[in-house]
DNA sequence: CAATTTTATACACATGTTATTCACAATTAA
DNA sequence: TTAATTGTGAATAACATGTGTATAAAATTG
Protein backbone atom coordinates (compact mmCIF):
# COMPACT_ATOMS: atom_id res chain seq x y z
CA UNK A 1 0.00 0.00 0.00
CA UNK A 2 1.44 3.26 -0.87
CA UNK A 3 1.59 6.53 1.32
CA UNK A 4 -1.76 8.29 1.59
CA UNK A 5 -1.43 11.68 0.95
CA UNK A 6 -3.31 14.49 3.22
CA UNK A 7 -3.90 17.82 2.54
CA UNK A 8 -4.51 20.46 4.90
CA UNK A 9 -6.74 23.18 5.27
CA UNK A 10 -6.89 25.74 7.67
CA UNK A 11 -5.99 29.92 7.76
CA UNK A 12 -4.18 29.26 10.97
CA UNK A 13 -0.48 28.76 10.31
CA UNK A 14 0.54 26.95 13.16
CA UNK A 15 -2.20 24.76 13.19
CA UNK A 16 -0.98 23.82 9.03
CA UNK A 17 2.48 22.90 10.44
CA UNK A 18 1.78 21.53 13.39
CA UNK A 19 -0.47 19.08 11.56
CA UNK A 20 1.95 18.86 8.60
CA UNK A 21 4.67 18.31 10.85
CA UNK A 22 2.74 15.39 13.06
CA UNK A 23 1.39 13.78 9.98
CA UNK A 24 4.78 13.15 7.99
CA UNK A 25 6.27 12.02 10.99
CA UNK A 26 3.65 9.05 10.87
CA UNK A 27 4.63 8.47 7.79
CA UNK A 28 1.78 10.65 5.27
CA UNK A 29 2.61 12.50 3.08
CA UNK A 30 0.88 16.35 3.26
CA UNK A 31 0.45 19.66 1.58
CA UNK A 32 -1.32 22.71 3.01
CA UNK A 33 -3.66 25.21 1.89
CA UNK A 34 -4.74 28.34 3.57
CA UNK A 35 -8.19 28.86 2.62
CA UNK A 36 -10.92 26.94 0.19
CA UNK A 37 -10.14 28.34 -2.72
CA UNK A 38 -6.07 26.95 -2.79
CA UNK A 39 -7.84 23.98 -1.67
CA UNK A 40 -10.18 23.57 -4.19
CA UNK A 41 -7.37 24.33 -6.84
CA UNK A 42 -4.53 21.86 -5.46
CA UNK A 43 -7.18 19.07 -5.16
CA UNK A 44 -6.62 18.51 -9.29
CA UNK A 45 -2.80 18.42 -9.14
CA UNK A 46 -2.40 16.81 -5.98
CA UNK A 47 -5.07 14.10 -5.97
CA UNK A 48 -5.24 13.67 -1.94
CA UNK A 49 -6.90 10.98 -0.62
CA UNK A 50 -7.87 12.53 2.22
CA UNK A 51 -8.69 16.44 3.29
CA UNK A 52 -8.61 17.90 6.68
CA UNK A 53 -10.92 20.53 6.43
CA UNK A 54 -11.11 23.34 8.90
CA UNK A 55 -14.57 24.64 9.52
CA UNK A 56 -14.99 28.00 10.19
CA UNK A 57 -12.49 30.17 7.31
CA UNK A 58 -12.33 33.04 5.76
CA UNK A 59 -14.23 33.51 2.93
CA UNK A 60 -15.40 29.74 1.81
CA UNK A 61 -15.96 27.71 4.90
CA UNK A 62 -15.36 24.38 5.39
CA UNK A 63 -18.92 23.63 5.08
CA UNK A 64 -19.45 24.68 1.32
CA UNK A 65 -15.87 23.72 0.66
CA UNK A 66 -16.80 20.10 1.30
CA UNK A 67 -19.75 20.61 -0.89
CA UNK A 68 -18.46 21.82 -3.90
CA UNK A 69 -15.76 18.93 -3.71
CA UNK A 70 -17.84 16.43 -3.30
CA UNK A 71 -20.20 18.03 -6.16
CA UNK A 72 -17.50 16.64 -8.72
CA UNK A 73 -17.84 12.93 -9.28
CA UNK A 74 -14.54 12.86 -10.01
CA UNK A 75 -13.45 13.51 -6.55
CA UNK A 76 -16.26 11.18 -4.73
CA UNK A 77 -13.26 8.86 -3.18
CA UNK A 78 -11.33 11.57 -1.80
CA UNK A 79 -12.48 11.94 2.02
CA UNK A 80 -13.10 14.35 4.09
CA UNK A 81 -12.11 15.15 7.70
CA UNK A 82 -13.31 18.13 9.19
CA UNK A 83 -11.59 20.68 12.04
CA UNK A 84 -13.74 21.90 14.32
CA UNK A 85 -13.80 24.62 17.56
CA UNK A 86 -15.32 23.70 20.42
CA UNK A 87 -18.29 25.40 20.72
CA UNK A 88 -19.34 25.08 16.63
CA UNK A 89 -22.36 24.43 15.38
CA UNK A 90 -22.36 20.78 14.90
CA UNK A 91 -25.64 20.18 12.77
CA UNK A 92 -24.10 20.80 9.35
CA UNK A 93 -21.35 18.19 10.18
CA UNK A 94 -23.73 15.79 11.40
CA UNK A 95 -25.54 15.36 8.10
CA UNK A 96 -22.24 15.20 5.65
CA UNK A 97 -21.12 12.61 8.63
CA UNK A 98 -23.78 10.61 7.73
CA UNK A 99 -21.94 10.40 3.94
CA UNK A 100 -18.79 8.51 5.24
CA UNK A 101 -16.02 11.16 6.79
CA UNK A 102 -15.66 12.11 10.31
CA UNK A 103 -14.50 15.14 11.62
CA UNK A 104 -11.89 16.05 14.83
CA UNK A 105 -12.56 18.90 17.58
CA UNK A 106 -10.17 21.33 18.61
CA UNK A 107 -7.77 21.60 20.57
CA UNK A 108 -6.37 18.88 18.01
CA UNK A 109 -4.52 15.99 19.91
CA UNK A 110 -2.36 14.59 17.67
CA UNK A 111 -3.07 11.06 18.94
CA UNK A 112 -6.51 11.67 18.60
CA UNK A 113 -6.73 12.87 15.23
CA UNK A 114 -3.99 10.08 14.02
CA UNK A 115 -6.07 7.52 15.11
CA UNK A 116 -9.69 8.97 13.16
CA UNK A 117 -7.49 9.19 9.90
CA UNK A 118 -6.17 5.66 10.39
CA UNK A 119 -9.84 4.51 10.92
CA UNK A 120 -11.10 6.19 8.42
CA UNK A 121 -9.05 5.19 5.69
CA UNK A 122 -8.79 1.86 6.92
CA UNK A 123 -13.14 1.67 6.26
CA UNK A 124 -12.12 3.69 2.76
CA UNK A 125 -9.27 0.74 1.67
CA UNK A 126 -11.84 -1.99 2.91
CA UNK A 127 -14.51 -0.44 0.83
CA UNK A 128 -12.53 -1.21 -2.15
CA UNK A 129 -9.79 -3.62 -1.68
CA UNK A 130 -7.31 -2.65 -4.22
CA UNK A 131 -4.46 -5.10 -3.61
CA UNK A 132 -1.69 -5.44 -6.34
CA UNK A 133 -1.63 -9.17 -7.62
CA UNK A 134 0.59 -10.18 -10.13
CA UNK A 135 1.21 -6.97 -11.22
CA UNK A 136 -2.05 -6.12 -12.24
CA UNK A 137 -4.26 -3.72 -9.79
CA UNK A 138 -7.68 -2.79 -10.09
CA UNK A 139 -9.49 0.66 -9.06
CA UNK A 140 -13.16 0.47 -9.30
CA UNK A 141 -13.83 3.71 -8.76
CA UNK A 142 -12.00 5.19 -11.52
CA UNK A 143 -12.70 1.80 -13.90
CA UNK A 144 -9.51 1.61 -14.98
CA UNK A 145 -6.24 -1.08 -14.74
CA UNK A 146 -3.29 -0.54 -13.68
CA UNK A 147 -0.60 -2.75 -15.59
CA UNK A 148 3.05 -2.13 -12.99
CA UNK A 149 1.51 1.27 -12.49
CA UNK A 150 0.39 1.97 -16.18
CA UNK A 151 -2.97 3.08 -16.53
CA UNK A 152 -4.52 0.61 -19.05
CA UNK A 153 -8.16 1.49 -20.44
CA UNK A 154 -10.86 -1.18 -20.38
CA UNK A 155 -14.24 -1.47 -21.91
CA UNK A 156 -16.37 -2.15 -19.65
CA UNK A 157 -17.14 -6.54 -20.53
CA UNK A 158 -13.55 -6.95 -20.14
CA UNK A 159 -13.56 -4.68 -16.91
CA UNK A 160 -15.65 -6.94 -15.47
CA UNK A 161 -14.62 -9.72 -16.33
CA UNK A 162 -11.15 -9.41 -14.84
CA UNK A 163 -12.77 -7.91 -11.59
CA UNK A 164 -14.20 -11.06 -11.57
CA UNK A 165 -11.72 -13.13 -11.77
CA UNK A 166 -9.14 -10.46 -10.25
CA UNK A 167 -11.56 -10.91 -7.19
CA UNK A 168 -10.44 -14.24 -5.95
CA UNK A 169 -7.00 -15.16 -7.67
CA UNK A 170 -6.20 -18.73 -8.07
CA UNK A 171 -9.96 -19.37 -7.73
CA UNK A 172 -11.44 -20.93 -11.13
CA UNK A 173 -14.63 -19.55 -12.56
CA UNK A 174 -16.73 -21.68 -14.12
CA UNK A 175 -17.60 -20.83 -17.50
CA UNK A 176 -21.07 -20.90 -15.60
CA UNK A 177 -20.40 -18.52 -12.79
CA UNK A 178 -18.60 -16.04 -15.52
CA UNK A 179 -22.15 -15.64 -17.82
CA UNK A 180 -24.00 -15.03 -14.57
CA UNK A 181 -21.39 -12.62 -13.45
CA UNK A 182 -20.75 -10.54 -16.23
CA UNK A 183 -23.64 -10.87 -18.72
CA UNK A 184 -26.09 -11.96 -16.09
CA UNK A 185 -28.74 -14.36 -16.37
CA UNK A 186 -31.13 -13.36 -18.89
CA UNK A 187 -28.84 -12.43 -21.59
CA UNK A 188 -28.26 -15.39 -23.76
CA UNK A 189 -24.98 -15.19 -25.64
CA UNK A 190 -22.70 -17.61 -27.74
CA UNK A 191 -20.58 -19.80 -26.22
CA UNK A 192 -17.65 -17.96 -27.80
CA UNK A 193 -17.90 -14.72 -26.56
CA UNK A 194 -16.30 -15.41 -23.23
CA UNK A 195 -13.23 -17.07 -24.59
CA UNK A 196 -13.28 -13.73 -27.48
CA UNK A 197 -13.11 -11.53 -24.24
CA UNK A 198 -10.60 -13.57 -22.04
CA UNK A 199 -8.21 -13.29 -25.40
CA UNK A 200 -8.77 -9.68 -25.58
CA UNK A 201 -7.44 -9.22 -22.23
CA UNK A 202 -4.56 -11.59 -22.31
CA UNK A 203 -3.62 -9.37 -25.36
CA UNK A 204 -3.81 -6.14 -23.15
CA UNK A 205 -2.35 -7.54 -19.71
CA UNK A 206 -0.29 -10.08 -21.70
CA UNK A 207 -1.11 -14.01 -21.83
CA UNK A 208 -0.02 -15.59 -18.48
CA UNK A 209 -1.99 -13.65 -15.86
CA UNK A 210 -5.22 -15.64 -16.96
CA UNK A 211 -5.34 -19.26 -17.20
CA UNK A 212 -7.54 -22.00 -18.85
CA UNK A 213 -8.87 -24.62 -16.93
CA UNK A 214 -10.47 -27.13 -19.79
CA UNK A 215 -13.42 -27.94 -18.99
CA UNK A 216 -14.08 -25.69 -16.00
CA UNK A 217 -13.41 -21.83 -16.76
CA UNK A 218 -10.41 -19.52 -15.87
CA UNK A 219 -8.35 -18.48 -13.43
CA UNK A 220 -6.34 -15.28 -12.51
CA UNK A 221 -3.23 -16.53 -11.18
CA UNK A 222 -0.90 -14.77 -9.01
CA UNK B 1 -15.58 -39.21 8.10
CA UNK B 2 -19.10 -38.98 9.54
CA UNK B 3 -21.70 -38.17 7.45
CA UNK B 4 -22.52 -34.63 6.34
CA UNK B 5 -25.54 -32.81 7.40
CA UNK B 6 -27.36 -30.38 4.94
CA UNK B 7 -30.57 -28.21 5.47
CA UNK B 8 -32.71 -27.70 2.85
CA UNK B 9 -34.35 -24.40 3.00
CA UNK B 10 -36.88 -23.33 -0.04
CA UNK B 11 -40.30 -22.19 0.13
CA UNK B 12 -41.58 -24.96 -2.58
CA UNK B 13 -42.57 -27.82 -1.13
CA UNK B 14 -42.23 -29.92 -4.14
CA UNK B 15 -38.35 -28.97 -4.15
CA UNK B 16 -37.68 -29.57 -0.76
CA UNK B 17 -38.82 -32.91 -1.12
CA UNK B 18 -37.46 -33.79 -4.17
CA UNK B 19 -33.35 -32.99 -3.04
CA UNK B 20 -34.13 -34.42 0.44
CA UNK B 21 -34.78 -37.53 -1.73
CA UNK B 22 -31.74 -37.21 -3.69
CA UNK B 23 -29.46 -36.11 -1.57
CA UNK B 24 -30.54 -38.94 1.22
CA UNK B 25 -30.02 -41.43 -1.28
CA UNK B 26 -26.33 -40.36 -1.77
CA UNK B 27 -25.98 -40.67 1.44
CA UNK B 28 -26.41 -37.59 3.67
CA UNK B 29 -28.46 -36.68 6.34
CA UNK B 30 -30.76 -33.69 5.51
CA UNK B 31 -33.23 -31.80 7.13
CA UNK B 32 -35.80 -28.94 5.57
CA UNK B 33 -37.10 -25.64 6.09
CA UNK B 34 -39.77 -23.82 4.55
CA UNK B 35 -38.46 -20.16 5.01
CA UNK B 36 -35.73 -17.73 6.51
CA UNK B 37 -37.11 -17.88 10.00
CA UNK B 38 -37.60 -21.84 10.32
CA UNK B 39 -34.01 -21.82 8.66
CA UNK B 40 -32.34 -19.74 11.29
CA UNK B 41 -34.38 -21.20 14.21
CA UNK B 42 -32.99 -25.04 13.06
CA UNK B 43 -29.43 -24.22 13.18
CA UNK B 44 -28.55 -24.41 15.98
CA UNK B 45 -30.22 -27.73 17.18
CA UNK B 46 -30.06 -29.71 13.89
CA UNK B 47 -26.51 -27.81 13.29
CA UNK B 48 -25.70 -28.31 9.58
CA UNK B 49 -22.97 -29.06 8.03
CA UNK B 50 -23.82 -27.30 4.58
CA UNK B 51 -27.57 -25.05 4.04
CA UNK B 52 -28.61 -25.29 0.63
CA UNK B 53 -30.65 -22.03 0.76
CA UNK B 54 -33.05 -20.54 -1.70
CA UNK B 55 -32.42 -16.92 -3.24
CA UNK B 56 -35.99 -15.81 -3.31
CA UNK B 57 -38.15 -16.67 -0.70
CA UNK B 58 -41.03 -14.71 0.64
CA UNK B 59 -40.40 -12.79 3.52
CA UNK B 60 -36.77 -13.13 4.13
CA UNK B 61 -34.69 -13.77 1.44
CA UNK B 62 -32.05 -16.08 0.98
CA UNK B 63 -29.53 -13.25 0.74
CA UNK B 64 -30.78 -12.09 4.25
CA UNK B 65 -30.93 -15.49 5.91
CA UNK B 66 -27.22 -15.71 4.90
CA UNK B 67 -26.24 -12.92 6.42
CA UNK B 68 -28.01 -13.06 9.72
CA UNK B 69 -26.12 -16.55 9.27
CA UNK B 70 -22.59 -15.44 8.82
CA UNK B 71 -22.99 -12.50 11.31
CA UNK B 72 -22.76 -14.80 13.96
CA UNK B 73 -19.29 -16.27 14.60
CA UNK B 74 -20.37 -19.07 16.15
CA UNK B 75 -21.45 -20.23 12.45
CA UNK B 76 -18.47 -19.67 11.03
CA UNK B 77 -17.68 -22.82 9.19
CA UNK B 78 -21.52 -23.36 8.29
CA UNK B 79 -21.12 -23.79 4.25
CA UNK B 80 -24.00 -21.88 1.83
CA UNK B 81 -25.08 -22.84 -1.01
CA UNK B 82 -27.60 -20.56 -3.02
CA UNK B 83 -30.11 -21.61 -5.30
CA UNK B 84 -31.24 -19.49 -7.64
CA UNK B 85 -33.76 -18.88 -10.34
CA UNK B 86 -32.86 -17.89 -13.74
CA UNK B 87 -33.22 -14.00 -14.29
CA UNK B 88 -31.97 -13.73 -10.67
CA UNK B 89 -29.78 -10.96 -10.06
CA UNK B 90 -25.98 -12.32 -9.20
CA UNK B 91 -24.31 -9.18 -8.37
CA UNK B 92 -25.38 -10.45 -4.47
CA UNK B 93 -24.15 -13.45 -4.69
CA UNK B 94 -21.31 -12.71 -5.74
CA UNK B 95 -19.44 -10.93 -2.73
CA UNK B 96 -20.94 -13.86 -0.33
CA UNK B 97 -19.28 -16.04 -2.76
CA UNK B 98 -16.14 -14.70 -2.09
CA UNK B 99 -16.88 -16.23 1.24
CA UNK B 100 -16.28 -19.45 0.24
CA UNK B 101 -19.51 -20.41 -0.91
CA UNK B 102 -21.50 -21.46 -4.36
CA UNK B 103 -24.52 -21.78 -6.03
CA UNK B 104 -26.46 -23.92 -8.40
CA UNK B 105 -29.04 -22.10 -10.71
CA UNK B 106 -32.66 -23.78 -11.29
CA UNK B 107 -33.58 -25.93 -12.37
CA UNK B 108 -31.54 -28.28 -10.61
CA UNK B 109 -30.21 -30.98 -11.67
CA UNK B 110 -29.31 -33.72 -9.12
CA UNK B 111 -26.25 -34.63 -10.36
CA UNK B 112 -25.28 -31.37 -11.01
CA UNK B 113 -25.79 -30.15 -7.20
CA UNK B 114 -24.43 -33.41 -6.53
CA UNK B 115 -21.10 -32.47 -7.68
CA UNK B 116 -21.37 -29.49 -6.63
CA UNK B 117 -21.70 -29.83 -3.27
CA UNK B 118 -18.85 -32.34 -3.19
CA UNK B 119 -16.89 -29.90 -4.51
CA UNK B 120 -17.91 -27.66 -1.94
CA UNK B 121 -17.40 -29.83 0.98
CA UNK B 122 -14.39 -30.87 -0.08
CA UNK B 123 -12.76 -27.45 -0.69
CA UNK B 124 -13.93 -27.15 2.95
CA UNK B 125 -12.06 -30.58 4.31
CA UNK B 126 -9.21 -29.15 2.33
CA UNK B 127 -9.14 -25.78 4.12
CA UNK B 128 -7.19 -26.33 7.16
CA UNK B 129 -3.87 -27.71 5.32
CA UNK B 130 -3.77 -31.01 7.71
CA UNK B 131 -1.37 -33.76 6.43
CA UNK B 132 -0.55 -33.98 2.89
CA UNK B 133 -1.82 -37.74 1.71
CA UNK B 134 1.36 -39.44 0.41
CA UNK B 135 3.23 -36.59 -0.65
CA UNK B 136 -0.49 -35.52 -3.05
CA UNK B 137 -2.17 -32.81 -2.22
CA UNK B 138 -5.40 -31.64 -4.17
CA UNK B 139 -6.53 -27.73 -3.97
CA UNK B 140 -9.88 -27.69 -5.41
CA UNK B 141 -10.04 -23.98 -6.13
CA UNK B 142 -7.34 -23.53 -8.56
CA UNK B 143 -8.65 -27.07 -9.68
CA UNK B 144 -4.69 -28.42 -9.36
CA UNK B 145 -2.82 -31.08 -7.75
CA UNK B 146 0.19 -30.82 -5.48
CA UNK B 147 2.49 -33.45 -5.95
CA UNK B 148 5.41 -32.55 -3.37
CA UNK B 149 4.52 -28.63 -3.78
CA UNK B 150 4.75 -28.51 -7.14
CA UNK B 151 1.07 -28.03 -9.21
CA UNK B 152 -0.04 -30.48 -11.12
CA UNK B 153 -2.71 -29.43 -14.27
CA UNK B 154 -4.63 -32.80 -14.30
CA UNK B 155 -7.87 -33.27 -17.01
CA UNK B 156 -11.14 -32.85 -15.88
CA UNK B 157 -11.89 -37.36 -15.40
CA UNK B 158 -7.95 -37.83 -14.01
CA UNK B 159 -9.31 -34.56 -11.47
CA UNK B 160 -12.20 -36.09 -10.46
CA UNK B 161 -11.51 -39.52 -10.89
CA UNK B 162 -8.25 -38.42 -8.27
CA UNK B 163 -10.11 -36.77 -5.85
CA UNK B 164 -12.62 -39.05 -5.53
CA UNK B 165 -10.09 -42.03 -4.34
CA UNK B 166 -8.29 -39.65 -2.34
CA UNK B 167 -10.77 -38.24 -0.62
CA UNK B 168 -11.38 -41.49 1.19
CA UNK B 169 -7.50 -42.95 1.38
CA UNK B 170 -6.90 -46.88 1.57
CA UNK B 171 -10.48 -47.33 1.21
CA UNK B 172 -11.46 -49.57 -1.98
CA UNK B 173 -14.04 -48.05 -4.70
CA UNK B 174 -15.32 -50.67 -6.63
CA UNK B 175 -15.23 -49.78 -10.25
CA UNK B 176 -19.08 -49.54 -10.08
CA UNK B 177 -18.87 -46.89 -7.68
CA UNK B 178 -15.81 -44.87 -9.62
CA UNK B 179 -18.34 -45.04 -12.29
CA UNK B 180 -21.19 -43.74 -10.83
CA UNK B 181 -18.90 -40.69 -8.70
CA UNK B 182 -17.08 -40.18 -12.04
CA UNK B 183 -19.05 -40.62 -15.30
CA UNK B 184 -22.40 -40.97 -13.74
CA UNK B 185 -25.11 -43.42 -13.69
CA UNK B 186 -26.61 -42.92 -17.11
CA UNK B 187 -23.36 -43.05 -19.16
CA UNK B 188 -22.62 -46.09 -20.70
CA UNK B 189 -18.78 -46.53 -21.13
CA UNK B 190 -16.50 -49.72 -21.98
CA UNK B 191 -15.03 -51.01 -19.56
CA UNK B 192 -11.28 -50.49 -20.41
CA UNK B 193 -11.84 -46.61 -19.83
CA UNK B 194 -11.45 -46.34 -16.35
CA UNK B 195 -8.27 -48.19 -16.19
CA UNK B 196 -7.36 -45.99 -18.89
CA UNK B 197 -7.80 -43.23 -16.35
CA UNK B 198 -6.08 -44.98 -13.73
CA UNK B 199 -3.21 -45.22 -16.09
CA UNK B 200 -2.70 -41.36 -16.71
CA UNK B 201 -2.89 -40.83 -13.18
CA UNK B 202 0.31 -42.86 -12.10
CA UNK B 203 1.81 -41.70 -15.00
CA UNK B 204 1.50 -38.25 -13.77
CA UNK B 205 1.72 -38.78 -10.45
CA UNK B 206 3.69 -41.42 -9.86
CA UNK B 207 2.79 -45.50 -10.17
CA UNK B 208 2.84 -46.27 -6.41
CA UNK B 209 -0.35 -43.77 -5.51
CA UNK B 210 -3.28 -45.50 -6.36
CA UNK B 211 -3.14 -49.79 -6.05
CA UNK B 212 -5.77 -52.13 -8.06
CA UNK B 213 -7.85 -54.37 -6.11
CA UNK B 214 -8.12 -57.09 -8.68
CA UNK B 215 -11.71 -58.31 -9.21
CA UNK B 216 -12.66 -55.12 -7.23
CA UNK B 217 -11.46 -51.79 -8.19
CA UNK B 218 -8.97 -49.10 -6.93
CA UNK B 219 -7.66 -47.46 -3.81
CA UNK B 220 -5.84 -44.79 -3.18
CA UNK B 221 -3.05 -45.75 -0.79
CA UNK B 222 -1.07 -43.93 2.11
C1' DC C 1 -28.49 13.40 -35.89
C1' DA C 2 -25.38 11.43 -39.08
C1' DA C 3 -20.72 9.91 -39.29
C1' DT C 4 -17.20 7.65 -37.08
C1' DT C 5 -15.02 5.03 -33.75
C1' DT C 6 -15.13 1.76 -30.25
C1' DT C 7 -16.95 -2.24 -28.17
C1' DA C 8 -19.48 -6.54 -28.19
C1' DT C 9 -20.86 -10.55 -30.33
C1' DA C 10 -21.07 -14.15 -33.87
C1' DC C 11 -19.25 -17.61 -36.53
C1' DA C 12 -16.41 -20.72 -39.05
C1' DC C 13 -12.53 -23.06 -38.76
C1' DA C 14 -7.89 -24.28 -36.82
C1' DT C 15 -5.74 -26.28 -33.11
C1' DG C 16 -4.91 -28.76 -29.37
C1' DT C 17 -6.59 -31.66 -25.59
C1' DT C 18 -9.17 -35.10 -23.51
C1' DA C 19 -11.96 -39.19 -23.53
C1' DT C 20 -12.81 -43.45 -25.30
C1' DT C 21 -12.24 -47.67 -27.76
C1' DC C 22 -9.98 -51.72 -29.12
C1' DA C 23 -6.82 -55.35 -29.85
C1' DC C 24 -3.68 -57.64 -27.51
C1' DA C 25 -0.13 -58.32 -23.80
C1' DA C 26 0.65 -59.08 -19.04
C1' DT C 27 -0.76 -60.49 -14.67
C1' DT C 28 -3.03 -62.90 -11.15
C1' DA C 29 -5.94 -65.91 -8.44
C1' DA C 30 -7.83 -70.32 -8.10
C1' DT D 1 -2.74 -73.94 -16.37
C1' DT D 2 -6.48 -71.45 -17.23
C1' DA D 3 -9.95 -68.14 -17.06
C1' DA D 4 -10.73 -63.82 -15.62
C1' DT D 5 -9.02 -59.45 -14.99
C1' DT D 6 -6.16 -55.62 -15.68
C1' DG D 7 -2.38 -52.97 -18.22
C1' DT D 8 -0.86 -50.84 -22.48
C1' DG D 9 0.00 -48.70 -27.11
C1' DA D 10 -2.08 -46.73 -30.66
C1' DA D 11 -6.00 -45.02 -33.18
C1' DT D 12 -9.87 -42.36 -33.23
C1' DA D 13 -13.77 -39.83 -31.62
C1' DA D 14 -15.48 -36.15 -29.09
C1' DC D 15 -14.85 -31.91 -27.31
C1' DA D 16 -13.20 -27.49 -25.71
C1' DT D 17 -10.69 -23.61 -26.72
C1' DG D 18 -8.07 -20.16 -29.62
C1' DT D 19 -8.28 -17.11 -33.47
C1' DG D 20 -9.26 -14.28 -37.80
C1' DT D 21 -12.59 -11.95 -39.53
C1' DA D 22 -17.28 -10.23 -40.16
C1' DT D 23 -21.03 -7.93 -38.32
C1' DA D 24 -23.97 -5.74 -34.97
C1' DA D 25 -24.58 -2.69 -31.30
C1' DA D 26 -23.24 1.13 -28.62
C1' DA D 27 -20.84 5.14 -27.66
C1' DT D 28 -18.66 9.33 -29.29
C1' DT D 29 -18.05 13.14 -31.93
C1' DG D 30 -18.61 16.85 -35.01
Amino acid sequence: MSKNKILIVDDDDDIRHLLKYNLEKSGFITNIAANGLECIEMIKSYNPDLILLDVMMPGMDGIEVCERIKSDPQNKNILICFLTARNEDYSQIAGLEAGGDDYVSKPIKPKVLLSRINAILRRKSNENPKEVKNGIQINYEKYVVLKNGEEVQLPKKEFELLSLLHSKPNFVFRREQILNHVWGTDIVVGDRTIDVHIRKLREKLGVHHIVTVKGIGYKYIT
